[in-house]
DNA sequence: TTAAAATATTAACAATGTTAATTAAATTTG
DNA sequence: CAAATTTAATTAACATTGTTAATATTTTAA
């Protein structure tokens, strides 16, 4: 029965294949059942056959919208030197992948899940999304002393619950206004958090 | 043709007091069109000779319970010593407000209103909810030395997307887990940014 | 090749927001 | 005061949503 199986997986990849496309593209707003399916060349109908609803499948697509996100904060500050520098850059790396696709910021943060599949993993991986995104940066500022473990895990998780204020005030709520002035609120916040840099 | 208005001003206020109902009750999923105007004693179908959609009627309960959530931390610290006690028990005020009507958390920071009606001034409202409600703290604070305007203005911005981002966590994704648990982080965090009294 | 099982699709339901058509009420006018 | 007209409220209807039940089709087994 090791087809079985293959067909199955590739039948679940095709949807949720479709699902993310259509997250990325477009938000959540446009993910319904028909579009998915559409998307992903089967009735609506089929897609039950292999997931419960249609929240195990939005919802599945987080954990590789958090490796993408990981990847992309580690492009963007490849060539940042050590210690502060990377650590801040990371942080604002963070920030613009979700300006860049505002959908998936609304599936990690915004959306009503009070009903879905892998719970509890799913929203471990959300909750400590900037922390490992930027977990190698922080254990590096302590090992060489820049901050003590207290210091940084307190900076931690300011920095942890601002950044998803900012995102959500300036992407939901249009505050601040224009994409300049926001990234400059950020840098302030960040600066006023970690430190000026000497 | 004073009258008219009178009438038409009384009407509004038949479904704006049902929707702030609903949504103080059972938060913005519960909120329709059939379910205000019945509520209100009226058919759905009224309801767009006095609105234009549904939005319009949600976001116009916002200015009314940002004035009750003022109301709600005044009552909660009238006995606080002015100064930074007095401003700490605000912000945990401000934040029991909306552990306790999730739906107006819900309403005010996470529902996505690309599209209502008082647009800019509904938008300020929110964005600069916590800082209203403390205003008068933070003048205090600077004018007796405790903090420096520019210290005080970059800890309020700290405050005001930290604690947006805690509740959106705690209310939208149940980190904490327990209620417990998530005050005690909250405390840490107003510490950590106020700094300990001493 | 036919019988059985698995899988995909169409049809249907209830609930949503919104608009058009219709009925009821109020107001103005003769 | 009664009839005509304007205003306001309601019912009917439509398009979309998620989901389930009933069919049609394809694959597997004998």
């Amino acid at each position: 029965m090791k087809n079985k199986d293959l067909q199955e997986q590739r039948m679940r990849g095709y949807f949720i294949q479709a699902t993310r496309e259509i997250l990325k593209r477009e938000g959540i707003k446009a993910v319904s059942v028909r579009n998915i399916a559409e998307q992903a060349g089967y009735s609506f109908a089929t897609l039950y056959n292999y997931f419960r609803d249609i929240n195990e499948l939005v919802f599945h697509s987080v954990s590789d919208f958090h490796e993408e996100c990981k990847a992309f904060v580690a492009e963007h500050t490849i060539k940042e030197p050590r210690g502060l520098k990377k650590l801040k850059a990371s942080i604002l790396a963070y920030i613009r992948y979700f300006t860049e696709y505002p959908g998936i910021f609304e599936l990690f943060y915004l959306t009503n899940g009070g009903d879905f599949g892998n719970r509890q993993q799913t929203l471990d991986v959300i909750s400590h999304s900037l922390d490992k995104v930027c977990e190698a940066e922080w254990d590096f500022c302590v090992g060489y002393g820049r901050f003590s473990e207290t210091e940084a895990s307190q900076k931690r998780a300011q920095l942890r619950y601002a950044v998803i204020g900012m995102l959500t005030l300036y992407l939901n709520r249009l505050t601040p206004k224009t994409y300049t002035e926001f990234i400059r609120e950020a840098n302030q916040l960040i600066d006023s958090v970690l430190g000026q840099e000497e």
